[in-house]
DNA sequence: CCCCAGGCCGCGC
DNA sequence: GCGCGGCATGGG
């Protein structure tokens, strides 16, 4: 399939230059601070509240335990099961997301437990598919972890004309990219920015920041 | 009313 | 290994 390597970094210029640095994974540095907790445990919270759920909605959650001071393994541990559904019902899945995020938490143990688990230890955790172990370690632990999910597999369908599994797609990405923690962040998010701007379901082609390199555009 | 959203699991095949 | 239904809220 031609040079991947450089289609890539292509894409990668277009996009940081369409939207600028994301700043992934959002959280909120302040609160933790003036908490005295790990922001990192949030990103792990987060992560779990949004599979299949806009960040809209998982924000509303998130900030239901932030009212609570609860946005901590601790404090998810502490809250009772029933408790936490309330709070975290504005994400959907409540019921089963209440209980992997228990289970998720209990099971890793801490953010540090993340350095050093290997990808197939999460994902045998109920909750962790392969999006979720990525997010986990490359934004909470960072760890060298390209993240794929339906928006990158959409924009690398249409603009590149390759499709593939989770897997496939995860290591053409990793075999054609600097090792650059950064880098990974970044192109992930800015994929996310993208699919949501113009490369939507139905794509909204005109003024599409990678039309010049796009093999379908309208 | 419809469709979609930063997936994952359990099942049947 | 792949496809499917279920899970649930809130916004467009």
């Amino acid at each position: 399939m031609r040079s991947s390597r450089s289609e890539l970094l292509r894409i990668y210029d277009l996009l940081l230059n369409a939207y600028g640095k994301q700043n992934w994974w959002p959280v909120d540095k302040e609160y933790h601070k003036s908490q005295g907790t790990d922001p990192r445990e949030e990103v792990v919270i987060g992560a779990i509240l949004t599979q299949n759920t806009s960040w809209r909605n998982v924000e509303k959650a998130i900030s239901n335990l932030k009212e609570n001071k609860l946005l901590s393994f601790k404090g998810i541990l502490s809250v009772e099961l029933e408790e936490l559904k309330a709070l975290i019902k504005p994400a959907g899945y409540y019921n089963q997301k209440a209980k992997r995020l228990k289970e998720v938490i209990g099971r890793t143990g801490s953010v540090d437990g993340l350095k050093s688990a290997s990808r197939k230890e999460l994902l045998s955790i109920k909750g962790i598919g392969d999006e979720t172990a990525d997010v986990l370690l490359l934004y909470a632990a960072d760890r060298l972890s390209f993240v794929i999910d339906t928006y990158t597999k959409r924009i690398v369908k249409r603009v590149l004309g390759i499709s593939g599994s989770y897997d496939e797609l995860k290591t053409l990405f990793e075999a054609n990219l600097p090792k650059d923690l950064e880098m990974y962040k970044e192109f992930h998010a800015l994929m996310d920015e993208h699919a949501k701007r113009f490369c939507r379901k139905n794509p909204v082609c005109g003024g599409c920041p990678l039309r010049s390199l796009c093999l379908s555009v309208k």
